[in-house]
DNA sequence: CGGAGTTTTGACTGGAATCAACTGCGGTGG
DNA sequence: CCACCGCAGTTGATTCCAGTCAAAACTCCG
């Protein structure tokens, strides 16, 4: 699997004798980088700021967000360990980077990061694959933003980060909300009251039940799933989601 | 500037003898295509269809749009001459497009899309450039359904209208908007009754007046930036928008 | 234990949705 | 030519979902 595969070719790279992966991907370029950690709420970047560098998740959880002028907030999305920030980019970030947990990232010149996709006819279909995942969550948000009920903004969200985590659903996963309600009403575009009403209703009716410090574990997937509103979308969980790169060399 | 180049060396393509440009352009790839008419309502793809086909926009407006499973629909953005259609994509589309004026397109087979993208470093970045902007463009889309207020909305859509239409701000300028209500309601996260009321709103208060069939004139277009929320951002209108490609061959 | 930040809960408000009626316009055909 | 129809748009009355305001409860630390 794609994601997998990039994954462990890091891991390689993190501990032992460092020798190139076989077919390069994205996330090797990064493995020579020395980590930067931040603590929970530090930036990475500033919307504005001049877009130098690339970087790469590799662990902790961050969120990409805009701000208007009156101080309202935009969280256009989360990042994970694996998950590669800054690609899309004009000559400015577009957005601001937080850390939502303590996190750690490898930074790459913008330049450099350029010189290498343009040599490479092995990363340029991963970059492309990348920016069109990208588009496509974008266009799922629009669509929750647009369209969405409270109830079925937070279920989708929920749904949302147990695929990330890439649970199974038989098991009645746990999944691990790292954010604050602040955070996801910042990015489902609601408010804290009517995430904290919302998730309460969704405990009351044995959906999901707390487990632990910051987890939840789903009782009622099914029941998740349809309340989620997207009805005639296929199945995201599993292996089905990452795709073969459909970008030639 | 980037666009204008780009649409004078289609022009030249479309009338009479053809040579190739200095440098190639994205749109001068699909010159030597047939060019394809679509009455307004018909459908030139469908979301699920077999992506085969990357289609340039050589008049009219098309309506880029997913449907949830109830009916409810969501217009994710609205397509104008010399925009490319298809481009980031999987396997297949992630969403249906419609005309909704008469529009012509021309049509370019993927596969060979994606060799002449392969083969030219100079198209590459201008492929990349266009999914940045189409980024750029998702995010301000997220920002506005979920901050934004109706009038918000409506005044950001009307700027945003004006924009594409290249449109200088000082001489009261003229935009069509060639979609209805529904088109709009379904772009902003509203109603046909809101966006009505929205608009009325604005005319009795000699912001914008009707000019003809489906004209607006912007009386006000400074207080129409106002109303529209977004402060802190720059201004997009006229040339600052086109920036150059920063991605290298 | 105390205090600050986060979350929950409750009462009330408000902006946009809904439901419904009406207007205006363009096309069509008697 | 104009009466009629259908559709898009407007306007009004009412409803309702989520926002706002406020206070209490919980959590995590030092």
């Amino acid at each position: 699997m794609f994601f997998e595969s990039a994954q462990t070719a890091i891991a390689r790279h993190a501990s032992g004798t460092i020798t190139p992966p076989a077919v390069p991907t994205l996330q090797s370029l990064f493995g020579r980088q020395p980590i930067e950690k931040f603590e929970a709420g530090k930036a990475i970047l500033w919307e504005g700021d001049d877009a130098s560098h690339i970087f790469e998740v590799t662990e902790g959880v961050l969120r990409v967000f805009r701000i208007l002028g009156d101080g309202r907030r935009v969280i256009t999305g989360f990042l994970y360990p694996g998950d590669i920030l800054g690609v899309s980019l004009k000559d400015r970030y577009l957005y601001s980077v937080e850390a939502v947990t303590h996190a750690q990232v490898r930074r790459f010149g913008r330049n450099r990061f350029q010189e290498e996709i343009s040599r490479s006819p092995e990363l340029r279909p991963q970059l492309f694959s990348r920016l069109c995942d990208e588009m496509a969550a974008a266009q799922d948000q629009m669509v929750l933003l647009a369209r969405k009920s409270a109830e079925e903004r937070v279920c989708s969200f929920l749904l949302l980060t147990a695929r990330r985590m890439k649970v199974d659903r038989q098991t009645a996963p746990v999944i691990e909300i790292a954010m604050t309600r602040l955070d996801m009403a910042d990015y489902l575009g609601l408010t804290i009251e009517t995430v904290s009403r919302t998730m309460t209703k969704l405990m009351s009716r044995g959906v999901i039940v707390p487990s632990g410090r910051h987890g939840l574990k789903i009782l009622k997937f099914a029941k998740l799933v349809a309340l989620a509103g997207d009805s005639d979308e296929e199945d995201k969980t599993g292996s089905g989601y990452a795709r073969q790169a459909i970008w030639p060399n």
